[in-house]
DNA sequence: CGATCTGTTGACACTGCTCAATAGGAGTGG
DNA sequence: CCACTCCTATTGAGCAGTGTCAACAGATCG
């Protein structure tokens, strides 16, 4: 089924093992510099966010190894099993190596709300430190690998290295930003625009990644887009069905081709 | 024609001068430790802000002269007055010390976006920090003051005070996650269950500044209180009515008291 | 005291939600 | 491999909640 619409670059449907990158197109040079041996240090110099967007980015060589004293393990969560649930004692934030999760928090009426979807390099757990318990499930959309980052370790270490401290705090800002601009969405956007919205930035981020800009194939439910989106499943799909009819994508169920990116910005 | 449902304790309308506390009625132990003379350290010793919900909440005494050689300087702003604006490079986070303020993101359309009301013991400019701009403008509601923090300093204390470090953290957090709740709040909440919520959080900051939890003088209009919640003026308008009518509220213009705060909470 | 900003209310249109029926895919076990 | 079930997605019909446009009234300020 699929195949008709099969992606250029199949790299989307790749097994992916926390060992590898997940491409191989990435700049290299840096291997260069990797230390071979010692198993912890193996962990951040070899890992394929190493260069990326990582906490271990903004490390220069000589306080790496420092930074694999912190991340020192891993986890792998197989699809739709939880990294940590609401309510979880806080202790450590984790960093998504492949895969991709979404966050969900229950609200007041007992229904559910998708705050987030975090994809390889990115963060996800901030929200847990100022209550001491996460307030949000974290769930895997596939299956998944992230590194387990110790919070307090962390903090020990951003009071150390300046570089390390900066970056978690453009970590927490961008964060702030990144929700500010969801409110803004939420509270002033037509539904085309906000389904619009989450796809080009989903192409971006996947991009940013190595994957088609274009050619994307999206890991969660209508229902979940739908809830991070405020809109209903039924419009979720309409909003689909239209957008394909205007000729500004393609759709065939979880594969989403964006064949007219500028009109879709300009909505 | 406000002295028709004047609160019963007037502190709303004392004009306040930073060198105050804002109310007499506050926890004063603390101010026997302050130590007099040194000009600087008056600053964050003698705030009425000090053992409330400012950075210097969290320093203990021994560590309080370090705060006060990074929060040397503090900025009156009348209303109506950029604090900062959108595009302005980042230097300092702000701590509102008394008075209000709205932060405005302009958005794609052209039109403005009020992303938060921030009082007294508040702290503004975070969103500035990953970009090294500040992405919102930030106008005081009422003639008000602001202890200005150049943040470069405020890491290089929080490399040296862990428990500042952490307040710090819990900040960013607590940011993060008040906008997990707006996200929620405008995705799945009707204009009324909106309206309600933000009287409820409006209050309870009110009253944990030591002010009427059900008297309410809002300093913001229809029109950003709409920006805020994700509707119109006109539909604000509306619904302050509606809830007047239900007699959960009683409103004249500004000044709204909140007469069922459970039906309001239950809505 | 007039000019301007702010708030209230009405009429109407329209977006997006609810309820409902149906079809398509994915996973499981015989 | 097929039959079965469950989950997901699509589409339609009708309606409710909000937005839009407009008129007017009440505050506020120089």
């Amino acid at each position: 089924m699929f195949k008709a619409i099969a992606t250029r670059e199949s790299t989307t449907d790749i097994p992916r093992h926390p060992e590898l990158p997940i491409r191989d197109d990435r700049p290299s040079g840096s291997m260069a510099t990797a230390l071979a041996g010692e198993r912890a240090m193996a962990q951040c110099t070899h890992c394929p966010q190493r260069h990326h967007a990582c906490v271990a980015s903004c490390v220069d060589d000589h306080s790496l190894p420092r930074l694999t004293t912190v991340v020192q393990t891993w986890r792998s969560v197989r699809r739709g099993e939880y990294l940590f649930r609401a309510g979880d004692a806080f202790q450590n934030v984790y960093a998504v190596r492949s895969g991709s999760f979404k966050t969900v928090v229950m609200q007041w009426n007992g229904r559910d709300h998708v705050t987030g979807f975090h994809h390889a390099g990115e963060t996800i757990g901030l929200d847990g430190i100022c209550t001491n318990h996460h307030p949000s499930d974290a769930v895997a959309l596939e299956d998944s690998t992230v590194c387990v980052i110790p919070f307090h370790a962390l903090e020990a270490l951003c009071r150390e290295v300046r570089s390390l401290q900066q970056y978690v705090h453009r970590l927490f800002s961008a964060e702030i930003v990144r929700e500010s601009g969801m409110m803004v969405m939420l509270a002033d956007m037509s539904a085309e625009q906000r389904l619009a919205s989450f796809l080009l930035n989903f192409a971006s981020r996947m991009q940013s990644h190595g994957y088609s800009g274009t050619d994307l194939r999206l890991r969660m439910t209508r229902a979940e887009i739908g809830s991070y989106l405020g809109m209903t499943l039924e419009t979720v799909s309409r909003t689909f069905s239209r957008l394909q009819q205007d000729r500004l994508i393609s759709v065939k169920g979880k594969q989403v081709t964006l064949t007219d990116k500028d009109r879709l910005d300009r909505l």
